[in-house]
DNA sequence: ATTGACTGTTCTCATTTTGTTCTCTATAGT
DNA sequence: ACTATAGAGAACAAAATGAGAACAGTCAAT
């Protein structure tokens, strides 16, 4: 169990990790939890270790890993580089002050859950059977948006949504072959809101990794 | 574990890579970190190639490669909760095993960048136009793959790309509205094959507040 | 092939920074 | 009084940083 001020030390580097992306030094730590002695910081530094919260590599500059999260801290360094667009016909074309994209930015965020989706009703949507869409748990929907529905408590689908006025509420498959149903609005359920939309191609097949 | 110094280095290197597509010499990585000695930046790039981040091909000029891109240090957790499932007309199937999705996992890997595709040449593959593609840089591709490729050394475009006997390739669109086009080889310069494709709806609506 | 400029590699040396270990003091709470 | 927690700060060893010289391999031009 840590004490009060040995929790503000693990925060504080918690926070300074997703700022910079590595660990702090002592004197930085010292300053951030507002005290001036390096030696005292030390000593929190080998309780927190004690917990099991961070791993020490004594000796090193900088020599802390952290093993678990504070709660909340998104990794900052989940990005890729972004080269720009590219247009049938021209050469790439760069986007000046952004050279990374932020996955976290892209698809995380709060009461968000994946789904894999089989089957093509959303083909024309450019869903197609295999990809994951990211859904944000929610209890209505706008007009147009991707939903995922429960029908009469009992069958899920992934369908376009549209309210009409008469309290009735229509799914649209994005698929000639599929017609769009109609049906009154005490039977649809709504489970949440697509927000996003991944595929993977190649050899390399997506992995999963179990709860822990 | 690296160094502050050393971290810099290696941002420097990954900044330097993607700006001139190529790696850059021992005097320039000295200049943009700020120093003199070579020798120094020669020590800093042994203890991140020990890292794994890059790798050195002794005695080449620019004989470095980026492993990882330039947040790849250390490992952190990027899950999503995996919900399982979905096929119109069945209840959401869950998955056993599988309750979080790693979004790291499914996008990072080295030599990887990003591209926001603007048009609709491969739509009916699924890739819509604003949508972003992961591209992995490579300098050949499979039939079926589809590719970045510069045509000419001028224009950018993604096509599904098909080797034929004659020393020609053919670029297919997925696109009824498009022709597939054939070139000699030598015209066309393969930038990367697209390994993964994401979509983002939204920004959402401002919320009108919603009486839940 | 030979040359010379360039670039990477390997050293040594000096300096600064940083982690580590101490001792000492102070404050609360049982 | 005793103990646990908090903090200051000094002293020291080790790590990190940097300069620069000397050498060797690479590469392009003659």
């Amino acid at each position: 169990m840590l004490t009060e001020r040995q929790n503000a030390t693990f925060e504080f580097i918690c926070e300074y990790y997703w700022q910079h992306g590595c660990a702090p030094k002592l004197a930085e730590i010292a300053a951030g939890i507002g005290i001036q002695s390096k030696g005292v910081v030390h000593r929190y530094l080998k309780a927190i270790a004690e917990e099991g919260l961070i791993e020490l590599f004594p000796g090193r500059s900088r020599g802390i890993r952290l093993i678990k999260n504070a709660t909340g801290n998104f990794p900052r360094e989940f990005n890729l580089p972004f080269a720009g667009k590219i247009a049938a016909g021209k050469p790439i074309e760069a986007i000046p002050d952004q050279n990374t994209i932020n996955l976290a930015d892209f698809f995380l965020g709060p009461n968000r859950f994946v789904l894999k989706v089989q089957g093509e009703s959303m083909i024309e949507a450019g869903i197609l059977d295999g990809d994951m869409v990211i859904v944000e748990q929610r209890d209505r929907a706008d007009d147009g948006d991707i939903i995922v529905a429960l029908i009469d408590n009992n069958e899920a689908t992934l369908k376009r949504f549209q309210k009409n006025r008469d309290e009735t509420v229509t799914l649209i498959p994005a698929n000639k072959d599929l017609p769009p149903m109609v049906y009154s609005a005490e039977r649809i359920c709504i489970q949440g809101v697509v927000v996003g939309q991944m595929r993977s191609y190649g050899p390399r097949k997506p992995k999963y990794s179990a709860a822990r």
